[in-house]
Formats: C-alpha cells, sequence, structure tokens
DNA sequence: CCCGGAACCTGAAGGC
DNA sequence: TGCCTTCAGGTTCCGG
C-alpha cells in the first residue's frame, strides 16, 4: 500500500522520464476515478499541456503543469504508475498519454485511486498536518498534536491532519521503533516518549525510501520492479515472527478495524 | 472539535 | 475441486 515512502520513490523514479513532457490526452478508463473537475472541462484543461515539476504532499503526488494547473493523484490502496510503451497492464484504470509514445498506466485492481486537475493545490493539502521529513515536523509540534486525544495512538499516527504520510505500515514500525504500545492513549506519553516517537516516525520513513519503499500487496514502481524496505520490517505483516530484539512473536491486534503488529515485550502496556 | 463506524472496491486466502 | 465468506486498508462521509 502506498504511503510516503511508496509515492516518495514513486516520484523520484518518474522525475527524470517525465519531466517536460507534454500530456498529449488522458484516457480514463473507471469513470470514477475522476474526482474534479467534470471529464470535459478535465480534457479540456489538461491536453498539450506541459509537465513542469513533480511533487509530492503526505501522499498525494502532484504533477505540477505549465498551465498552472496541477494534477493530483492519490494511489489510495492498490494504485500503481507504471511508466511504459507497451501495452496497458492488468487493472489498468487510466492512461496519462505524454508525446514521444510513452504511457503512464494507472493501475489500481481496487479501484479506490482518485484523480484532480486543479489550479490550487491547498484545497486538497490543507488539512494535512506537517511533512514529517520537513524542519515543520518536531518534537514539540508531535506533543501539541497528540494532547487531549484519548485515542489509541495508532489510531492517531493514522490521521493525515496530525502527521502527513504515514499509513498503516509505517505507524506499526515508528511505535516499535520507539518502544511505543500502539494501545496508549495518544495523551499519556511522556516528553521522553514523544521525543523517541518523533525520532522513529523520521527513521523509518528515511529507511523505507532508500529502499524504495514496501511491496507488501500492490506496490509497484515506475518500471515495474517492487522495492525492497518490507524485507526490513521489524513487526508489520510479520506475525507469528520472531522479534528481532528479545525472540518473542510478532503479535497482531485490530485497532479501529486496521491490523496492528507489534511486540507485546519489546511494547508493553502501561497503565 | 473529537470520535468511531460504514462505505467504497476486488483479489486473495481460508473454511468447509 | 469449488463455493462461500472474510480480510486487506486510505480516505470521506455521517451520526453521536
Amino acid at each position: 500500500m502506498p504511503e510516503l515512502p511508496e509515492v516518495e520513490t514513486i516520484k523520484n523514479e518518474l522525475a527524470p522520464y517525465i519531466i517536460g513532457c507534454i500530456i498529449t490526452d488522458v484516457t480514463l478508463l473507471w469513470d470514477r476515478m475522476l474526482r474534479q473537475p467534470s471529464p470535459a472541462q478535465f480534457y479540456h484543461h489538461i491536453s498539450g499541456k506541459k509537465i513542469a515539476r513533480l511533487t509530492r504532499r503526505g501522499k498525494y503526488l502532484i504533477f505540477r503543469l505549465d498551465s498552472g494547473d496541477s494534477l493530483i493523484i492519490h494511489l489510495k490502496m492498490s494504485g500503481s504508475l507504471i511508466l511504459s510503451t507497451d501495452l496497458p497492464p492488468k487493472y489498468t484504470r487510466a492512461i496519462i498519454h505524454l508525446d514521444k509514445g510513452v504511457n503512464i498506466f494507472f493501475c489500481d485492481p481496487r479501484k479506490f485511486g482518485r484523480i484532480s486537475l486543479v489550479k490550487d493545490v491547498d484545497n486538497i493539502t490543507e488539512k494535512l498536518g506537517p511533512e514529517p521529513l520537513e524542519s515543520t515536523f518536531t518534537a514539540e509540534v508531535l506533543a501539541q498534536k497528540l494532547e487531549k486525544r484519548k485515542t489509541p495512538l495508532k489510531a492517531v499516527l493514522l490521521n493525515q491532519a496530525l502527521v502527513a504520510g504515514i499509513g498503516n505500515m509505517y505507524a506499526d514500525e515508528a511505535l516499535f521503533t520507539a518502544k511505543i504500545n500502539p494501545l496508549r492513549s495518544a495523551d499519556s506519553l511522556t516528553q521522553d516518549e514523544i521525543r523517541r516517537l518523533h525520532y522513529a516516525i523520521k527513521k523509518v520513513l528515511l529507511e523505507a525510501i532508500k529502499n524504495k519503499g514496501a511491496s507488501v500487496s500492490n506496490y509497484f514502481r515506475p518500471g515495474g520492479k517492487i522495492g525492497r524496505a518490507h524485507s526490513h520490517f521489524q513487526v508489520a505483516h510479520q506475525k507469528g515472527k520472531l522479534c528481532s530484539i528479545c525472540g518473542n512473536s510478532i503479535k497482531r491486534i485490530p485497532i479501529r478495524q486496521r491490523g496492528s503488529y507489534y511486540c507485546p515485550v519489546c511494547q508493553p502496556e502501561k497503565d
């Protein structure tokens, strides 16, 4: 599932090939994929525009066009962007046609992914919390975000309004690295625990980017290859495996309908 | 404002 | 072998 490190990898690997390219046409094969504007407006405003820059905010991938508009893609659960001159892969839901015969195939078995074309990117991203790898994300900011929240920490970390880009896998990994139980009430953390969590979030995300993202289910890089971050996971999707620190077996429990993996010994419950 | 649950989707996996 | 059920989870929406 694409989270911040996966979207960052896609951005990094796509950019060298598509910056400066003209979008000649877009084919939508699943009509609900387009969030805004209307299909007619969409085609009218995107055809013939040049891709000036590619950026990321949280889990959103943003194609900045020379017209001033931005094409915003969210891959949600199962989306991937495949760059190719070949035929569309299975589950292709949209095709961004570029000049020189290159296409970006938006593949998405689950059909959760969404595309928007907007004038003002802020309208989409303004609700997001700080970027965890930028200097705006400090331990103090994290502390303030966790204040007065009785929700289990794990659930809070998935809220994009607190910190942008963390999903189910990296929330579990960060909590393990910080040695904090996922069920702890968010407002119960000590200053030291917040400091550890802040560090762990950055560490886990940076390491995953170095490893080109985690391919636990449907994540593919633009060249069709998978990432290797999942082979470094300590707890995420490791149910029954042995903890690398203490040797006890990793548990999986549901928290707010989400599978949550942790080590009961290294991340003990606390009052 | 905060919280929790349903809905959106379909392939894969598990049960019988 | 095959049908049926359940599970997976990012985001939005809605009710409390």
